[in-house]
DNA sequence: GTGGTCTAGACCACA
DNA sequence: GTGGTCTAGACCACG
């Protein structure tokens, strides 16, 4: 088993969308999913920058968007914990994002010709597969 | 019947997709689509930048980078035509991108905690509308 | 021993060729030679520009190119760096062409009425000295 | 054999080299290897457009570029014949500059890490080929 | 500090 | 008329 801290953070510096988003996309999944909870204390910014190895102020600034969230909680001495409120929020705001998300894809698969079948087909093989989005949420900001 | 201005060319000046970027992905779609065919000559420069009411050099730009990517033949004091192997260039590069596309917003929507058939139903009902992708795929690469 | 700069980078102005076309010729033939290597950092849009006293954006859009051709890696806040795989991308698409160039080049000669031996030690002349193409190649495609 | 009408003028109208210097460059080069000689007549316009699948004006513009050079003289009424002075303008015109993209284009070869043996072997095999340049020699203008 | 985008406007080359 | 190049300068996003 996993405890909290193999949430196995991570991010793609090749990836087009910004280090920082990536971060905080995943913390968000993480608490969408249930993954991490209200109290849990996130790695320091130190920790995640050696982590993730990029620069301390790009975990800054990702924590700093997750408090602006009311998502977490940040006090000196004690470190960024989730919020009691972060689960709902969380999905509340994600929800209609990622929503569209589906309905945009599927938009476009059927614009380049996919069948209805094979965009089916794709979305039954992902749902019955383990799957770890991290950097996908902004991807249209 | 339609026009030849059936393509219906817009862009979002508040998406945050680059508007050339918008541009591109416009005319890769109606390219994969099969609404606009090898041989066929795309709106001037100037032409498109007051259809789109943005500054010709964004327009250029969008251009430039199709004809880098072989879809299509630019020619001083001629104009800009589809190329040959537009069709399946397009084809190539954009379903990998658009499979996956839906592959990760099918993961979001699960990881998010949204059930099975609420994300199957999400997608059957996107493939039964009528529906004009044109500023999602992504921003570079 | 010869600084970071020995690269020497330097744009003719008067040239037919586009300066950004110049700017990633040299850039390519430096890759190609081993004069600099995955990893390197470009000198920054600015400093380049300053270097060559070009508009910003003329660099810009050079660095663009090479991008677009993977010769590089651009991150913003970050910088140029060439790419593991520029070496052998830039060998794979710059020989057939310098080769090709060769190859018009002498049938051009033997037209005009040269010599077979005036073509072979023209070419040995070229071979037995210091040379830097910088503004040659093709420019587009 | 050939008759002079036999030339074989085609250009390529996906080069990057502009139309009107191709039909200038085959007639240059035609005169300096004495395929056509002094006194002969040039198709008419029309029938070069026609012959070229080309604008017309585009075939006045490479006409006129020639009478410039003096390689030719336009009667109206009778037609574009060569000089009796092209042969030798074309050669002193035309000589330094195939021997400047021989340069050129042979240390192109040695900055992309061709060997020197094999740069005089692409040498040697293209000066014991049947050769047509048609389209190189304004490559760089 | 880095690069990315967009505008405005000039001038050139080509058909 | 077409597209191509370059400049100047503004504003934004990222680390």
């Amino acid at each position: 088993m996993m405890n909290d801290n193999e949430a196995a953070y991570h991010v793609n510096i090749d990836s087009p969308i910004a280090v920082y988003v990536q971060i905080e996309n995943q913390i968000q999944f993480a608490i969408a999913a249930g993954r991490i909870k209200p109290g849990h204390t996130l790695p320091s910014v130190r920790e995640m920058s050696q982590i993730l190895d990029v620069n301390p102020n790009t975990v800054t600034k990702a924590y700093r968007d997750l408090e602006l969230l009311e998502l977490v909680h940040t006090r000196r001495g004690v470190g960024v914990t989730i919020s009691e409120k972060a689960p709902k929020i969380c999905r509340d705001r994600m929800r209609p994002m990622v929503k569209q998300h589906l309905v945009d894809s599927a938009a476009e698969c059927i614009a380049c010709g996919l069948s209805e079948s094979e965009v089916r087909s794709i979305v039954d093989n992902t749902i019955s597969s383990g799957i770890h989005p991290y950097e996908t949420l902004k991807r249209r900001k």
